[in-house]
DNA sequence: TACAATATTGTAATGATTACAATATCAAAA
DNA sequence: TTTTGATATTGTAATCATTACAATATTGTA
C-alpha cells in the first residue's frame, strides 16, 4: 500500500504535504521532531510551512496513522511504527533505538484499561558502551 | 530521615526553599508540575520565586533525589519516588497512578546498558471504567 | 466554470523553561 | 563578631516548541 492509499483508507485526503510528511516518517525511522521533518522536506518543497507540519502530524496522530513519542526532551517526536515497542535513547550518541517490550499489564491494579503505552529507556548503546 | 538530612547526605545545602520543595514532593505523590509546586508553596512562602522552583527541581533531579517524568504533555512532572515504576494516566479523570513494572531489559539488543527507564501508560482507571 | 468546503500558509500569541544580572544569604576565617 | 568570598534566590527578559488565527490557495462537485 502506498502512503497515499494508507491516508485514504483512514479518511485523510492525501494532499501533497500530507503524503510527503507521512512518506518521510515511513522512510526515516529516526523518530524525528516536527522541526526535523520540516527542515528535511522544505529543501524539496520550499513553500511548505512549519505550521502545516504541525497540523499534519497532529492529524495523523489523531487518526492513529503515526505515533507521537514524548521522551525526556521538550520536543515531541514522531514514529510511523504504531506497534507497541520501547525506545532506548543512547545518552552518548543521542540515537533512539527501538526494542521489543513485554506486556507488563498484569502488574496494573485490577480494573484498569490500557489505551496507550510508552516505554522509554536511556543508557548507552552497544557501540558507545564498548 | 528528615528531608533536610536527605538533602545533606546528597551534598545539597538544605536551604528553606529546597527543603520545602522536597518536602512537598515527599508528601504529595501526585506528580506535580513545577508550576503546581510553586502555586502550592507560594501561599506559605510568598517570596518564593518560580525560578527557584525550576532551579531546585533541576538540582534535585541531577542529584537523583527526585525523578523527572515526561508524559505526553508539555510540562515536566516530578516524583519523589525514585524507584522503578510505571505511570498510568487516566484519560478520563487525569489522575496519574503508579504501578509496578517488570524488567523488560532482556528484550534489549545485546550490549546495551540501561541508565534510566520510563514506562508510561494511558487509559481509564478502575473508577472511570465502571 | 462557479461555489462551498477544506488545506495551506505566515504571523502573532502562548506557555514552559532558561539565561542572566542583581540582591540576599550563608559559612568559615580572622 | 565582623569580614569576605562563595553560593542561593529572585525578577525580568529571552528562548524555544507549539498553537491560534486570519488570509489565501486548492480541491471536489454541482
Amino acid at each position: 500500500m502506498t502512503s497515499a492509499e494508507i491516508l485514504l483508507s483512514n479518511n485523510i485526503r492525501p494532499s501533497m504535504p500530507r503524503v510527503m510528511i507521512y512518506d518521510y516518517l515511513q522512510k526515516h525511522r529516526t523518530h524525528p521532531t516536527a522541526d526535523e521533518i520540516y527542515s528535511a522536506l522544505s529543501l524539496m518543497a520550499p513553500t511548505l510551512s512549519k505550521t502545516t507540519v504541525y497540523n499534519t502530524v497532529k492529524l495523523l496522530t489523531g487518526a492513529g496513522v503515526i505515533k507521537m513519542i514524548t521522551i525526556e526532551e521538550q520536543q515531541a517526536r514522531f514514529d510511523a511504527c504504531t506497534d507497541l515497542h520501547g525506545h532506548f535513547l543512547c545518552s552518548c550518541c543521542g540515537k533512539v533505538y527501538d526494542f521489543d517490550t513485554k506486556e507488563p499489564e498484569d502488574r496494573l491494579p485490577k480494573g484498569f484499561k490500557v489505551q496507550t503505552k510508552e516505554v522509554f529507556y536511556t543508557g548507552t548503546c552497544e557501540s558507545c558502551t564498548m
